[in-house]
DNA sequence: AAAGCTTACGGTATGGTGTACAGTATAATC
DNA sequence: GATTATACTGTACACCATACCGTAAGCTTT
């Protein structure tokens, strides 16, 4: 199967039925996780589960079909924390804060859940759950659903902004960019930027995830749909 | 400089000094907008702008620093309201909104700004400005700045999930998915969901940006920063 | 054990992409 | 008119997604 350099050779071949799609599509997350979305290609995948590109397709569609199956598994692993809060506000935190988890433990996953629909079993199955949660906390089920959509959009967009772009890189791209651009121009015309500098560059982080989250949750459960 | 079938012929030179940076990014945020973001491309561009491929990069240094500048480009659309409310909250609604325009009338641009960071003189400006309304409306700047990121990262979320896939699609592509997709399910397992399938569909949309972007404003402003 | 058959595996080919490099023609200067 | 600088661009290369088709592995049947 490999040679002693560890690259697969030509014309030797995987034995049948040795691949799956789930194993495909665990490594394409991994790849995309560790590597950067970026560098998820086919040839790369193949690669690394040692088989031929071709295969590959035996049993994806196609690389779409491949990036929806990446969202789906990496939305897998989120859990509802147990037992559900009773209070809508405390459970629509509650949710937010394990789907931040989620993403941030998979940084590509935001950026694909923002740009393709990602819609499955799964989640509807969550979708249900939190309905359910919200109605028995007296939540009318309309209501629930536009709450439900405002804190997926609110947290995916900040998992999004949060996910450095490359990997072992402590702080944020936003952070070192803030930071790079102001270091460029002239202090003085931006003073109140320039004093809350270090809040700009902090601004993806935990607590003001928590603060967004909080004020979006309350709003959310004081104002009924019209 | 065009052959009778419309293309460019090869051979065919286009006048020295014709072309200028910004009219290669105009022109491509036009065809990302008209064509959608994975149909831009260079060839496609030169072709567009009867030029060689490689004429290109003559004004850019390479696509990522075309994306950056298609960004830049289509946020310069933005214009704070006048006169600018004094209420904080109303002005952070405000701005949400004008926001949600502009990247409404590019829909490539959510995911761009989502995907880099992008920065740039404008958006200092941008960010200098509301923090100083801000702070005449009684918010310390380091709340403003927490604040200003909150909607911003609401707003540009809230855009990517409603920017259509593809042009002339009247709805958006989630609510069209969530249609099928529920569709292909048992009904009676899932009837909350079922009840509220119209609320998903059409929850991309005006109302309800303005709901969860008015508890937001509120909830920012009441929560100082710790 | 041999032969035959199904089909998973994967090599090759095609048309796309981003971009380095080198060539060529044009406008300006001498 | 000759020279020169440089804006424009063709070619080349590495890489990508994927259609098509050959090949062989493992099963079934004898």
């Amino acid at each position: 199967m490999r040679d002693e350099t560890g690259v697969r050779r030509p014309g030797q071949r995987r034995p049948r039925g040795s691949l799956t799609r789930e194993q495909i599509v665990n490594a394409a997350l991994r790849l995309a996780d560790e590597e950067g979305l970026e560098a998820l290609s086919m040839p790369v995948l193949a690669r690394r589960l040692e088989c031929g590109v071709m295969t590959l397709y035996g049993y994806i569609a196609n690389k779409d079909d491949l990036l929806d199956a990446i969202a789906l598994r990496g939305l897998a692993d989120l859990r509802l924390p147990q037992p559900l809060p009773s209070d809508p506000a405390a459970l629509l935190v509650a949710w937010g804060r394990a789907l931040r988890q989620t993403l941030l433990a998979h940084p590509s996953l935001p950026v694909i859940f923002l740009s393709r629909p990602v819609l499955g079993p799964g989640i509807f199955r969550g979708v249900e759950t939190l309905l359910a949660a919200l109605g028995r906390g007296g939540q009318a089920p309309a209501a629930g659903a536009h709450a439900i959509y405002a804190v997926l959009i609110y947290t995916t967009g900040f998992a999004a902004w949060e996910a450095p772009r490359t990997r072992q890189q402590p702080e944020s791209a936003y952070a070192a960019a803030w930071r790079r651009e102001f270091a460029s121009l002239d202090p003085s015309v931006f003073p109140l930027t320039g004093s809350v500098l270090e809040e700009l560059t902090r601004v993806a982080g935990e607590e003001q995830f928590e603060l967004g989250l909080a004020a979006l949750a309350a709003g959310l459960v004081a104002a009924p749909t019209p």
